[in-house]
DNA sequence: AGGCGCTTGTGAACGCACGCACAAATCGCG
DNA sequence: CGCGATTTGTGCGTGCGTTCACAAGCGCCT
């Protein structure tokens, strides 16, 4: 398979990816092109995906409940260890082969399973407790879906993941559709990074930290 | 207000906030800072989110049922305005007050609800055909959450969410934390855009296409 | 065996975004 | 009324990512 070829299908320009190619080394042919399969072991490896790592997902609500039912997770070599809620009503509820633990039983838990990242799918007001939970019994990778900005200790990483922004940014490149308004798409505007978003609720208290 | 606090709650340079605000209009006071909730109606109006835009769901199975029913959508000035599904065990069923209707049914409903933008939570199977049929009656944003690139016409933005992905550079982290291997952690990773992503299983003929 | 076409790997240039630093402007206080 | 403190708005330099373009290398066909 040629880097071309491998550029249209993930719609980038293909030296960018030969480059970004040639930082694991070598693994192409001249004249003939990259071995998929020998690729795809390579990127593995040097990303680390060959471990599988245990997650623990803490708060089984809606979106809980669809981040434990998804297979995109077992399938790209991750490994949901463990369910988490404070809630006492849904603790003992049993999905996809997994018991909902209170979210006190975490030092036990994460102890056992040595933890490697944690997802939260809390309400936002929950999150930084949970967040302070996980740093405390040693997670140092954080999955939030809550749409707050959390506040961790140096060498922990926080990934954020707000559903309703990329509604927003399809909303805005509607708008700029309909209204020829010339605003310079600027790549990463700081705009969106505003916590609570650009929710007219609450936005205030958010900022008035 | 002053830039400082709003960038330090943002978590980016105070100086950027400024230029990104600058792009609006000058809506600060010297000396003084922004006014919050000016700033918020002007960068609302800017970025069309005055306008309540009606979103159209497809596919609501484990997934499909969280984004029904995740509150930050209606919070943000979207309005789930239908829900859909292609398996009729699955028509009819009542999520948050709406009522799941055959994936048939998009065209009648798109005319009368004015559809601006569709969801797509389908298997990775079903979403090029949920997206044609999208296209076909005039959506021209789509947010995917199928693990697949979607083909569009010209014209039709697509955003793609990869739950995995997600979790996939939060491991790559862990795995540079652990090991300290010197790989030059460029932004913007061709890598991470490979149809597929960089699960093993039937890599091969997503690229093979 | 030799040449030819195709593809990789990479040096170099372009462009863009980020951040610093400063002039202009506003408010408060003496 | 004037001065100093504070903060915005922005010109400019720097660094990085992307892209072009080409030499080196490999396989195939004759």
């Amino acid at each position: 398979m040629s880097s071309e070829g491998l550029a249209s299908a993930a719609g980038v320009n293909s030296a960018k990816l030969r480059k970004d190619l040639s930082h694991l080394g070598s693994y192409g042919t001249r004249g003939v092109g990259y071995d998929v399969a020998l690729l795809i072991d390579q990127i593995e490896f040097v990303l680390g995906l060959t471990q599988r790592r245990a997650v623990a997902l803490v708060g089984v609500g809606n979106l809980g409940h669809a981040l434990a039912g998804y297979d995109g997770f077992a399938s790209r070599g991750f490994r949901i260890a463990a369910l988490f809620d404070a809630d006492p009503a849904r603790v003992g509820e049993e999905i996809n082969g997994l018991v909902v633990q209170h979210v006190d039983e975490l030092p036990r838990v994460a102890a056992a399973e040595s933890i490697a990242i944690g997802v939260i799918a809390t309400p936002a007001a929950a999150a930084q407790r949970v967040a302070d939970q996980l740093v405390a019994v040693g997670v140092t990778s954080i999955l939030n879906f809550a749409p707050c900005v959390l506040s961790v200790p140096e060498g922990v990483d926080v990934r954020k993941v707000d559903l309703a922004i990329e509604l927003q940014i399809l909303s805005f490149h509607e708008h700029r559709k309909a209204s020829l308004t010339a605003l310079p798409a600027t790549g990463g505007s700081a705009l969106t990074a505003l916590p609570g978003g650009l929710a007219v609720t609450d936005t205030q208290e958010a900022i008035g930290t």
